[in-house]
Formats: structure tokens, C-alpha cells, sequence
DNA sequence: TGCAAACTTGCACTAGATGTACTTTTATGG
DNA sequence: CCATAAAAGTACATCTAGTGCAAGTTTGCA
């Protein structure tokens, strides 16, 4: 080492290049799906735009889609470690909350976080390809939380009940925040139509684990 | 009008054509995917299996994966008509509930039906991109669903409740039985598994509409 | 029988995605 | 400072999903 004796401390060049284009690949690809529309930007016009082959945007990225939903999956690893750090006052019902809360400060803190994120938003609500790797990632990653969570709260919630809680929370905001948006709510009341739905959903799972769910006739129960 | 004067009665050669092309497109293409994988069965394969070109095979569907889903927007479509065939002394947490029941009903009704959705699930499991189609026909559906529930209960529920009723339910039956199935499951236990979900889920709604939303500190309730 | 509408087909073409072999760039040890 | 290997980037070939279009073929019907 010639440079610096300090680990970890300098990137390095190849690293800051590899950084570089990544971002250079980010900002012109949303760029050019804001000017012209997703599906009539071609990845070829992307990689031209920053200035490397076809070839290299798929070594970056592994589809179209996952260039402007690369985000999601780190807010996504962020709620994962909002459970995994528990505090050991939480119910399970707190710390759903918290998940969403965090969540939600995550992607609407900073001004240009919120510019950015209000075009992504638009662009999954029109493109449908979009809309469905979005729903893939949410998906996927709403398994992991639910072990997690079951295994933040091994004692108050079984995996099934721990499925039933994400699952619930998250598909009531998703589709209540969704809709609203549709209807062409404000950040504000998207935001309020979240947090009603969040608190609807985990209205049902306060009542669980404290040897009160009575069984719901219409479902056939034994 | 030659053959038959009662009107319907006989659909005509073309539309019984038409349908048998349909049928075994879908066959065909079930069997491929189940003999060698989704991945590895090309649309061109499925259209020689059914003795038509590949371009017939995109005039009856937009996409590989809809050969296979088709029948998921059937099943939804039944559960938007549930929703419209409100039953006066229903509550909204009762009708949900019914909505649930009768989807379920329906794709394990016949021991032929749970034999191929019990396939169609195995390949929804293992490949991303029938993963990501069926949870965008899923989603899209759900909007509709929670307007429909709002216009059947306008009085209980305001859009926003009827979302979040919608999108809770739905989020919970969904992960449920995905993990429970993914843990290998058996039908039973899966069964048992999405009831429990769909239980907790609608336990949240119960209290809605009752004038008693007690708010959630946790979400920065004001 | 003949005509029009519906259906099917072949063909050309675009675009996303992957494999491979080759060149350029960066890191590092002597 | 140079040799060398590892890493990144590029050119090129290929495969497949999906679409538009201009034929041809079958069906419905008078």
C-alpha cells in the first residue's frame, strides 16, 4: 500500500468509478423516463446517455426496472432492521408501527427525496411492468420481515399470526396510500390515509395473544 | 337462421373453435411448463404443441405468464361480484369474510381444480416473473374490491376504511398461506393457516365504524 | 353461391437479456 | 518504474417475448 496506511479509509479509484457510473446510470435513466416515457426509453439510449456500453448497464443492473426501483429494496433492508433491533418494551403491535413510521420517514425526510420518490411513484402508478417488480420486491421481502418479527417476538406471535400482522399492515397502507394517490391526495393526505390504515390493521392484532380471538362465525370456524 | 331458432342455445362453430384453441393452449402449455420449466418452455413450443402459429398463441394472450393466470382474474371477478350481492344484515368485517370464504370455496372446490391450482401455486413459488404477474393482477383487483366494498357499505365505511379493510385482509390471507405453503404445508394447514389471517385481519375492521379508533401513539397520532 | 367478417398465418422487426471472447484499466509486489 | 494479474468494460452473436402488417383461410349468413 503506497497511499495510505489507514484501512478502509480511501475507496479507491476503481470503487469511486464503479460509484460513479452506477449513479450516472440511476440519474439519466430517470431522467430520460420523466422526459419521454419508460417504455419508449430503450436501455441502449440509457448506457449512451452515461456513457458505457449496452453490455455494462446489465452488469450494474439486472433489468430495466431494477434501475429505478434499486431503492426500494434498501428501504426494504432498512425495515428489517427496525425489527431486528426490538426494544424489549415493544409489543409486537409497537414495533409494527415503528416499521411503518420509519418507513415513512425514510422516504419522505428530505426535500429531494421527496421530489424523487413523488416521480417514481408516478411512473409505478402508469407503468404496469413497473408496478408489478415493485409488488415482487414488497412481496418478498414482507416474508423475510415476518420471521423476523416472529423471531423479534418468539413468544407473543407464532410465524402464522407474525405473517398475518405484516402481511395486514402492509397491504392495508400499500393499497390505502394507493388509492388515495390515485384520487389525487396530497402528500399530506396520502400520508394521513396511511397512518388511518396502519392503525386499522394493527387495531386486529392487539387483540392477538391475549386469549381473546373469539372466532369469526362467517369463516367456517370450528 | 338455420340450425336453431332458440336464441344462445347453440354457441357456432367458430366460437366452439375458438374455444377449443383456447383450451389447448392452456393444457399444453401446463404441461410443458410442468414437464421442463416455466423458463425453459418457449411461447413458440406451446403454439406447435396446440397446433397453431406463435402469433395465434398472442391473440388469445398478451403474455406467457397470462396462459397460466388466467383463471386468477376469473376468481377475482367472482370475488368483485360478491362484494356487488351485498346481503342487507351483512356488516362489512361479515362480507369480507364471505369474500374470502367463497374465493377459497372456489379454487379448492373440485378435487381436478386443487390438483392443477396446487401445480400452478408450485410454479408461482419458484418463478419470479409469474410471482410478480399474479400479485399485479392481485393488486389491481384489490382497487377495485375496496371501491366496490365503499359503495356497498357508503355508510360504514369512507374510501380509505374500505382500503385499508380491503388491502388488510387480503395482505394477511396472501402471506399467510405463502409461508405456511412454503413451509410445506399441506392443504389443511394451509387452509387453517389463511383463515387464522383473515381472522386477525378482520378483527381490526370490527372496531371501525363503532366510533372507537382509539388512535396509536406509536404512529405519531394527533 | 357469393360476399363480408372473423380468424389464422407468415414475415419482418424491436427490445430486453445473456454468454463469450477480447481489450482496457486499475491494483500491487518486486 | 515495470510486470503481471485481477477487474471492469466493450463488441458481437444469439435467444426470446411481443407487435404490426399484409396476406390467406374459414365461417356466418343472405
Amino acid at each position: 500500500m503506497h497511499y495510505s496506511s489507514v484501512m478502509g479509509e480511501v475507496p479507491g479509484l476503481r470503487e469511486r468509478k464503479k460509484l460513479r457510473t452506477r449513479q450516472a446510470l440511476i440519474t439519466e435513466a430517470l431522467r430520460l423516463f420523466l422526459e419521454k416515457g419508460y417504455e419508449q426509453t430503450t436501455v441502449s439510449e440509457i448506457a449512451m446517455a452515461a456513457e458505457v456500453s449496452t453490455r455494462t448497464f446489465f452488469s450494474y443492473f439486472a433489468s430495466k426496472e431494477e434501475v429505478l426501483l434499486h431503492h426500494v429494496r434498501e428501504s426494504l433492508d432498512r425495515a428489517l432492521r427496525t425489527v431486528a433491533e426490538r426494544r424489549s418494551d415493544d409489543s409486537p403491535a409497537d414495533l409494527l408501527a415503528r416499521v411503518v413510521a420509519t418507513a415513512f420517514e425514510a422516504t419522505m425526510g428530505s426535500a429531494e427525496m421527496r421530489r424523487d420518490s413523488a416521480s417514481i411513484t408516478q411512473l409505478m402508478m402508469t407503468v404496469p411492468s413497473l408496478r408489478a417488480y415493485g409488488l415482487l420486491l414488497l412481496f418478498d421481502t414482507q416474508r423475510e420481515l415476518a420471521e423476523a418479527l416472529h423471531q423479534a417476538c418468539p413468544e407473543e406471535l407464532d410465524l402464522i399470526e407474525a405473517s398475518a400482522a405484516v402481511g395486514g399492515v402492509i397491504g392495508a397502507v400499500k393499497l390505502a396510500g394507493f388509492i388515495c394517490l390515485r384520487r389525487g391526495g396530497s402528500p399530506d393526505e396520502v400520508a394521513e390515509a396511511s397512518r388511518r390504515a396502519a392503525e386499522i390493521a394493527i387495531a386486529g392484532m392487539r387483540a392477538v395473544g391475549k386469549g381473546e380471538t373469539p372466532g369469526d362465525p362467517a369463516l367456517g370456524n370450528r
